[in-house]
DNA sequence: TGATTAATGTGATATTTGTCATGTAATCAA
DNA sequence: TTGATTACATGACAAATATCACATTAATCA
């Protein structure tokens, strides 16, 4: 179900100049557009699985992808979703580890593939890019410091609430009836974010919107309130 | 309280052949020595606050350093026990950003200090280095990630089992009354660790007693049956 | 040494949250 | 369109765990 098209080479990608390979040189830009591959995924698609081995990275054009881990009980922690300009799979690649995670496709998505030799090739040449990745992977390290802080000593109320206020910095357009979250999630998947269970959410979010802190829209959550939802999820910041 | 000492030049130094700088070369290690500082710390100590500015790195020759989150409620969560041959605070400083973490001596340490700009002429002058400084932030990386799923997807007895399985793993001198975890921490400091209320690590220790999975021998824990700990854990591995 | 503080331990209790069961609504495939 | 599957929702209930209060013991220090 996979789609192989032409591409933008990666000199005129536009999602490009949010991510990590903003500044690279013209020769390195081109060597990436020649091998790289750009692949169209239906949302529900696999990229990869935990436990098998990076070929390379995964640079998003467009689309929306949920980076999870499966734990002994079957159920998905979410460790991040990915958008535009995101990258995947460089860590376990850079570990010279088995992906620590998988990931799927939630909102369809282009991506674009960069075979291990190409992205260690320009990552051995440009030392400015080495650095970039370094500094995003320290910057990673600390926000899941901040996860695991939240995940044990904050209530899942409060964690939903900050959920919520999350995916609004990042996926919210403004309309007359509050901030719409403009992607489309599942309970279960909120759960996965959150780290609970499905039916938890699906109980505080309608305590949410009885709340008026919330609304829904088809299936996209509107914030009415974000003031409120601070509050609730005791984030001062 | 802090002393500063005469100390082994970095070319010698024993506990950095598991360390980072374990492949320098002989003119970066001596760059290294003449930079450094050598202090002796004693348990209680902080060595830094979350929020302030690093200013080089640590590298632990001896003792055991904790580096931990304060949340919100006050209660300290534990991401790492830090020992010797391993660096502190070298992602914030790469991450050019604020501590994300404070860090506080557990057990007497000597500590070395390497200020800022000779760590990052080392990692600029030695490519290697900085490929295994890389390779060592992605192996963190997907240490977090395992941390978050479990802190969500398991209960605290799991935690707990599966906290002093690691603990015997990485401090356990064996005897002939079992393992014993050969490093002093409070109950306080071990449910910072699981990320629970020390009540609850004190109940479930004696429980794990009364079991005969565990015993104590004075303020250290004896580890009698890892088998029985690691069913507990619902660690298979 | 005695006084003070910190650490450990225990009980009672309330609350949060997960689980199971079940039902309805929405979506999808044939 | 219809049957099947998936998502959403709600109730009942049990279990785990946090919190508070208060002993008791150990450690520290003046």
């Amino acid at each position: 179900m996979k789609t192989i098209e032409k591409s933008t080479p990666c000199e005129l990608c536009m999602s490009r100049k949010f991510s990590l390979f903003a500044n690279l040189s013209e020769p390195h830009l081109c060597h990436l557009s020649d091998h790289k591959n750009f692949i169209t995924h239906k949302k529900g698609q696999i990229l990869f699985y935990e436990g098998t081995k990076p070929l390379g990275v995964f640079c998003i054009n467009d689309g929306v992808v949920k980076v999870y881990k499966t734990a002994s009980n079957g159920k998905e922690q979410i460790i991040r979703l990915a958008k535009k300009g995101d990258f995947l799979g460089y860590a376990s690649l850079l570990g010279e580890e088995s992906y620590s995670n998988s990931a799927t496709i939630v909102e369809d998505a282009k991506i674009c593939f960069v075979p291990r030799e190409s992205f260690l090739k320009v990552l051995a040449e440009d030392t400015e890019f080495h650095r970039r990745v370094t500094k995003a992977l320290c910057h990673d390290l600390g926000i899941m410091e901040d996860k695991l802080t939240d995940a044990t000593q904050k209530s899942i109320r409060e964690r939903l609430a900050f959920t919520l206020l999350k995916l609004s910095e990042t996926y919210g357009i403004d309309g007359n009836a509050g901030e719409k979250i403009d992607i489309v999630l599942t309970r279960e998947e909120i759960a996965g974010l959150v780290g609970t269970a499905t039916e938890t959410v699906i109980r505080l979010l309608s305590e949410f919107k009885k709340d008026e802190l919330i609304d829904f829209e088809g299936k996209k959550i509107l914030v009415l309130d974000k003031r409120g939802l601070a509050r609730l999820s005791d984030f001062y910041g």
